[in-house]
DNA sequence: GTGTTTGCTGAGAACCACCTTAGAGACCAC
DNA sequence: GTGGTCTCTAAGGTGGTTCTCAGCAAACAC
């Protein structure tokens, strides 16, 4: 966070989803510029210099492959992550993701979109962005490779047991209530209870307290969980 | 408290609501202005430019997140402290906690929504508020991590024993009556007695005093209690 | 001193937050 | 398909939390 703010290009036709990605980015520090068609798109890259562009797939005038080849074809060299409804993925996707580029299907989380905006960064070089390895009190999260060590020792976990587990270390020493662990680890559309951050956590505890001294993960009774690391910090 | 005083942009249809609301964040230092529905909350926040809305997610004209995804696409970015009814909460939770925003069911404890106001600007940055960590006297109670030391030892408190020691360290050598602390920290439709607070205060004692030189809690007989510091401050 | 008022505290009942687990269903790899 | 993993829900159990009450102690007034 030292430099510029890093410049992200949003571009999809759903208000909402223009919305909700402006604000959570914003907030994350990016520098956030949204629209809503292809043609936009590409005067916005053309004029902004994003640092990346946030493609959905699925733009009323242009797809977004054809966005991506036109600036290709301007020699505009900046990644791209696109986003893709579920059933677009498989056969549409294959072989876009050349370069840094990636992609992700909607719905999606928002600490997902972090992570991969960050990791496609990293790739690409482009900006100095947090490091790829996350260590925090006894667990180091690579997030290149996607492994976690607890005291040294390999942890497995599930796709949402792992986000969670970032989402929470990343906020070490903070409070973090059910809603907010909801609303940025899992689904935007996710419609269900909050029990299952309760569920989740008791997955991860599962896995964590028997390597750690004390347990990492600790219940603030009436407010929320906190991952908690030895060493007290201002 | 140096600069200019924080705005607050509040927004409820019942006026009592809004009166304890405005009252309130008045005399805690802030500058309040008062709407009662989605369109006239639209138009202040332009027009007023606060630093924090505080908006009832049920209004008669639109839903309160009808107005953020109007400010949002309007680029004002100002963070938005939701008001909820118990009963919303459950479903409509998801999505409310993205960027700097955070929700509040109803009823709530005035303390409660001064707390999470100045949680909200300390993490987005748009003012200067109190630090996190509040020390007074040989108590410091961080509020990120919703922890209490007293003399370095940590002490664990319920969250209305939290809520009660924070009211009474905020006005630290100052009386408070009973009847100011049930309506700070208490819900504001609590119908019970105040010997609730005489309880409470006995609670924080038992737990605060083995851990102390003197009582920290002093009981002004026939006025109420105060937060008692060693030294002398104004 | 006596009586009255006010505050303190422990006990207990009702409630609620949280933990854990089992299981249904979706999804994926082979 | 078939088996395995993963997600999510539901439900029972547990202990923490809230609040009331009643008896006792302390302060006060006379």
């Amino acid at each position: 966070m030292a430099s510029d703010p890093i410049k992200v290009l949003v571009v999809d036709d759903e208000p909402n989803i223009r919305d909700l990605l402006s604000t959570s980015l914003k907030f994350n520090g990016f520098s956030v510029y949204a629209v809503g068609n292809g043609n936009d798109a590409v005067v916005a890259a053309e004029k902004g210099h994003p640092d990346i562009i946030l493609l959905d797939v699925m733009l009323p005038d242009m797809s977004g492959f054809a966005v991506t080849k036109k600036l290709r074809s301007m020699s505009i060299d900046v990644p791209v992550l696109f986003l893709t409804a579920r059933d677009e993925t498989a056969d549409k996707v294959t072989g876009l993701t050349v370069g840094g580029d990636d992609y992700l299907t909607k719905p999606f989380s928002l600490d997902e979109v972090i992570a991969r905006i960050q990791a496609i960064l990293r790739r690409t070089q482009k900006a100095d962005v947090e490091q790829s390895v996350l260590e925090v009190g006894e667990i180091i999260m690579n997030e290149d490779a996607h492994e976690v060590f607890v005291n040294g020792e390999m942890v497995d976990f599930s796709p949402t047991e792992y986000k969670l587990l970032r989402f929470l270390m990343s906020n070490a020493n903070r409070v973090l209530t059910k809603a907010q662990i909801l609303d940025h680890v899992w689904e935007y559309d996710f419609g269900g209870e909050m029990g299952i951050v309760e569920s989740y956590v008791s997955y991860l505890r599962k896995k964590l307290d028997p390597l750690t001294k004390e347990p990492v993960i600790v219940t603030k009774r009436g407010v929320g969980y906190m991952y908690k690391t030895p060493k007290k910090e201002k």
